[in-house]
DNA sequence: ATGAAAGCGCTAACAG
DNA sequence: CTGTTAGCGCTTTCAT
């Protein structure tokens, strides 16, 4: 171009080197060309507008327009480092309990111009350190895990990995990375007390069989049979296990197993409060009063509880505020340099209904 | 090399280069460096394994080992082409009716080795439009839409972008490219004629306000009219409608609302479970028998149905096969050069239960 | 079966 | 404020 008077159509061949792939669609050299600016030009008026002058700003953006171009996130997340992706590992979607999280954390990170990852684990931690392989291979600017990463080799990959990392749901003295959970052992005993300050005193679980919900019930029991809720002698309280995610029919057929062996109890703790609705739906059919003859208390507050016949009696969990905050936690540790530590206990509250 | 016979320490240094980024973690290049082969040598025993020696494929896996490699997908995506991402634009995940869906999607895909991007649009078609640059930007191997793409503009930037998408959850004769779904009008008109046939003449609709439930209920009022299911002289059904998402709440209320204006209603076909579990509610609650005074039908199948009491009778729409389908069709598409048409009306069915 | 070279499309770093 | 240059980490193309 400096050196080589020749017209256009005359250019001396270059030396004749194989082509190479070639292109698909607009490119930002297409934009900058059509601009007339050099590409690193009509990156800036893109991504940072105020470095630009107004003049080339226009001629920049219409060139955009004019050529459709969208810009190719993979190659400027490969050459500045951030993706501005963000993964999420949820043990499933369709339980229902992680539904506002998931919703909340799409929802907030779309707003930071952030985008979710979707990865199921299952309630098995096997499945979990596979995803972790795929989802580091994504160098997503963030992980959110649901509950806390128990697998030595799972927590190794990500601390060496470098991502950002939110554990939720749980806490522990031993965080990756950032935290935002609450305490089950905590809601257990409050449910606990609670229904002891209801008059109930013949208590039972009907618990999903995941680890958070059997802490959950561990500690209700501890405290139930600290407070005299239980057969005298009892060391812990009754209860049956279905396993995860749970569903209206466990917590029918939980009923039904439960009132077999202990007719006596007089309040039930529900590890979710679809469970709660299946044990609401079975005492209905049955002709059992709640709250009257049993107390029903669930977990979660999801959509309906608020709605069910009695009103469900149930632990909140602001799944919206714990994704609203992992995201936040996020984004601020991808764009600030300085690195704050995230750790925050959200905590509970139980929301007084009538079944309980 | 081959014209500089220096040895490897005494290499004349290079022109001072300004140094350039430094790299964060493992590459490629140190597994290859490590395994004594190059690059591309390692890409293959990683990616066609086949294509290299046991030799060195024991070499470069010791490597990977050793370096504790993870493949930098970004990178990869941009020099193949091919992201393995797929984006899913879903109106709200916290409505239930497409967490089916959204489930077997992810399961689906991660099976193929691709991972899904979860985009909410609201139920307002403007959001859509800004999402599907964010996602166009992140050149996914394809895209599935709940529901049909109306916007036009919309509709021609997947179509300039060149990536597979598949519309779902609907019917349309000009489909965008691939299409999993359904027709709705026959849906409505479906229940119309089980309801009929149940020997109900007072037929009603208690609707969400969004597109594809108010076609089915248009179809359900035609139908019902045209069988004589409604007032005389009426020219549609009695119908109520409330905001999408629906949720317990609307369903209750939705029922006093109609039942107030049309005492004499014997069937009510909800435009999703949630509202049909609210209707069943408040049906309890007043002491309004189901199915004897009122027939109940809802639309999901979601998990709750069948443990209702009385058991849901509901429209099932195959979630999971929808989401598998859609994940099939975008792999066989993104991986064989062939371009099958995927179209596929994969129906309903009307589960009879026990509360119509 | 293995490798060298040349980018994929973009931005960081360094000048001017 | 604008441009030049050199990659980000990988895979394609072509050659052996």
């Amino acid at each position: 171009m400096d050196d080589t008077p020749a017209t256009k159509k005359d250019l001396i061949l270059p030396p004749p080197r194989r082509s190479r792939r070639k292109s698909g669609g607009t490119t930002l050299r297409d934009v900058a060309a059509l601009a007339g600016v050099a590409p690193i030009t009509a990156s800036r008026a893109l991504n940072t507008p105020n470095a630009v002058s107004e003049q080339i700003l226009k001629r920049v953006r219409s060139a955009v327009e004019q050529t459709g171009y969208v810009p190719n996130m993979l190659a400027g997340g490969l050459a500045s480092r951030k993706s501005r992706l963000v993964a999420a590992v949820i043990p499933t979607i369709s339980g229902n309990v992680f539904l506002e999280m998931v919703q909340s954390l799409t929802a907030s990170l779309a707003a930071y111009g952030y985008q979710l990852m979707l990865g199921q684990s299952g309630y098995e931690d096997s499945r979990e350190d596979e995803l972790l392989e795929t989802i580091i291979g994504r160098r997503p600017d963030g992980v959110v895990l649901t509950g806390i990463m128990r697998s030595p080799q799972g927590r190794q990959r990500l601390l060496t990995s470098g991502i950002p990392v939110v554990e939720t749901w749980d806490l522990t003295p031993n965080p990756i990375d950032m935290l935002v959970g609450f305490s089950h052992e905590k809601v257990g005993e409050a449910v606990a007390r609670y229904l002891h300050s209801k008059g109930k005193r013949r208590v039972a679980t009907l618990s999903a069989n995941d680890q958070r919900a059997q802490r959950r019930m561990k500690a209700f029991s501890d405290t139930a049979i600290e407070l005299g809720m239980a057969a005298p002698g009892a060391t812990e309280v009754p209860g049956w296990l279905v396993p995860a995610p749970t569903n209206v029919g466990m917590g029918r057929a939980g009923l039904r197993e439960l009132l077999a062996r202990h007719p006596d109890i007089d309040a039930l703790f529900c590890s979710s409060d679809m469970v709660a609705l299946g044990v609401l739906t079975e005492a209905q059919a049955q002709g059992i009063a709640v709250p009257g003859r049993l107390a029903v208390v669930g977990l979660g507050d999801l959509s309906f509880a608020r709605d069910l016949h009695p009103a469900l009696t149930t632990v909140r969990i602001d799944g919206a505020r714990i994704g609203a905050t992992a995201a936040r936690f996020i984004v601020e540790r991808s764009e600030e340099r300085e690195v704050r530590d995230g750790i925050v206990d959200i905590g509970f509250s139980i929301v007084e209904r009538d079944s309980a």
